[in-house]
DNA sequence: CGTGTTTGACCGGCGC
DNA sequence: GCGCCGGTCAAACACG
C-alpha cells in the first residue's frame, strides 16, 4: 500500500521486447525484453561480447538474455535459482507458462484498453504488505551527492589529497573528477522491459521509490525515475510510455538487485525461477525459451548473489492468476521509434 | 509519523 | 562557451 500512489499495480496485459545495444547518450538500454518468447526481438552486439552483433529480428536467432523482467531482476540473487536453471529449465513449467501466454494471445486479441486494469492491478500486485522496509531515502548503495555533484567532489578531492599546493589540488582536482566521472559514466548495464499495460509503473516485487520525472522530448509522455529502496541496493528503473503506442510501457532496469524481492521474501522464499509456482504476477513469469547458455555471458557480474542468502523454500500455492490480455507487438517500426539511436533500418 | 510522490533546481555530458 | 538534455537532488507535500 503505497501513500501517495505509489506502487500503482500492474496492467492488465503485458508485451516486452528484449533489445539491446551499446552504450551511449539517450536512453538506451543494453537489452530490451520481450515477454513473448514467440516473437521476441534481441540483437546483440559485440560490445557486451553477447553473440556477434547481429541484427535481426528472426525468432529463432532470438536469444535474450533474460526471459523476463523476473528473469533479470532475481536471476541472479538466487544461486540455488540459477543452478535450478543451468541444470533444467523444468520443462513441465515452462510448457505451462508458454501455454498460458499463448492462449492469451490468441484468446484475448488486442483490446488493450479495458477495465481489466483495476482487476489486473489488483492481481499483479504482490500485496503490499512487504516485509522490507527502509527509510534509505538516498540510496545508500552507491555513491551520492552530498549536496550536489559539485560538494561532493569537492569532498573527495580533500579527502585524498591535501597537501598540495593550489594548483596541483586544482588539477588533481580535475583528474580526480574526470576519474569520478569516468567511473561513474561506467554505467550499469541495462535491460529495457517492452510491456503492454494500463499503468506506468508495474508492479515487479520490489519496493521502488520514485525520485525525479522528466518530460520526454517528443513525448507527451514523462519519464519517470526509481530507485529500489531497499539500502545497499543501487538498482534504478526508468518508466516511461511510448508516445507511438502509448499502451506501451517501456521499463529500463539498470544494475542488480543484491537481495530478494520483497514478494518473494513474503511469499515464503518463493522460487522466481517457478514460473508459475509463486505468487509473482504472470507478465514477470519466465516464459519459455530460456537459455541458460548464455546466462554467463548475458551477467556481466555474476558475483551478485549474497552469500546469506537464504535458501529457497517452498512456494506457498497461489491461486490461478485470470489470464492476461496480450498482444503482440512485436512490431520492427515501433522499436525504431522507440530506440531510434540504437535500431538499425529496417532490412 | 513513516513512506512515497511531486517538482523545480541543479549537475554534467555532449554537440555545435 | 553556450545551449540542450538526461539524470539526480531534496524540500515540500500527500496519504494512510
Amino acid at each position: 500500500m503505497s501513500s501517495g500512489g505509489g506502487g500503482g499495480g500492474g496492467g492488465g496485459d503485458h508485451h516486452g521486447v528484449y533489445y539491446q545495444h551499446g552504450h551511449g547518450r539517450g536512453d538506451g538500454a543494453d537489452y530490451v525484453f520481450n515477454n513473448n518468447d514467440m516473437e521476441s526481438f534481441f540483437f546483440n552486439q559485440p560490445a557486451l561480447g553477447v553473440g556477434g552483433g547481429s541484427r535481426t529480428g528472426a525468432a529463432d536467432e532470438l536469444m535474450p538474455p533474460y526471459n523476463s523482467i523476473t528473469d533479470y531482476l532475481q536471476g541472479f540473487l538466487d544461486p540455488s535459482g540459477l543452478a535450478r536453471h543451468l541444470d533444467a529449465p523444468c520443462p513441465a513449467e515452462d510448457a505451462q507458462v508458454k501455454h498460458e501466454l499463448s492462449l492469451d494471445v490468441m484468446s484475448h486479441d488486442s483490446q488493450g484498453t479495458s477495465g481489466a486494469a483495476g482487476e489486473g492491478a489488483a492481481l499483479l500486485t504482490p500485496n503490499s504488505s512487504v516485509s522490507l522496509s527502509s527509510s534509505d531515502r538516498e540510496g545508500e548503495g552507491q555513491p551520492r551527492r552530498c549536496k550536489k555533484g559539485r560538494a561532493k567532489a569537492e569532498d573527495e578531492v580533500a579527502a585524498e589529497g591535501d597537501e598540495k599546493d593550489q594548483e596541483d589540488r586544482e588539477n588533481s582536482t580535475k583528474a580526480n573528477k574526470s576519474k569520478k566521472k569516468a567511473e561513474k559514466r561506467k554505467r550499469q548495464p541495462r535491460v529495457a522491459f517492452l510491456t503492454k499495460s494500463e499503468v506506468d509503473h508495474l508492479e515487479d516485487g520490489y519496493r521502488w521509490r520514485k525520485y525525479g520525472q522528466k518530460a520526454v522530448k517528443n513525448s507527451p509522455y514523462p519519464r519517470s525515475y526509481y530507485r529500489c529502496t531497499t539500502p545497499k541496493c543501487g538498482v534504478k528503473k526508468r518508466v516511461e510510455r511510448s508516445y507511438q503506442d502509448p499502451s506501451t510501457v517501456i521499463t529500463t532496469y539498470e544494475g542488480q538487485h543484491t537481495h530478494h524481492s520483497p514478494a518473494s521474501l513474503r511469499a515464503g522464499g518463493a522460487h522466481l525461477f517457478m514460473p508459475g509456482a509463486h505468487g509473482l504476477p504472470p507478465h514477470l513469469m519466465a516464459p519459455s525459451g530460456f537459455r541458460p547458455d548464455l546466462m554467463g555471458m548475458m551477467h556481466p557480474n555474476p558475483n551478485m548473489f549474497l552469500p546469506s542468502m537464504p535458501p529457497p523454500q517452498m512456494p506457498t500455492p497461489s491461486p490461478p492468476p485470470p489470464p492476461l490480455q496480450q498482444h503482440h507487438f512485436t512490431d520492427y517500426a515501433l522499436l525504431q521509434d522507440l530506440f531510434p539511436s540504437t535500431m538499425p533500418n529496417n532490412p
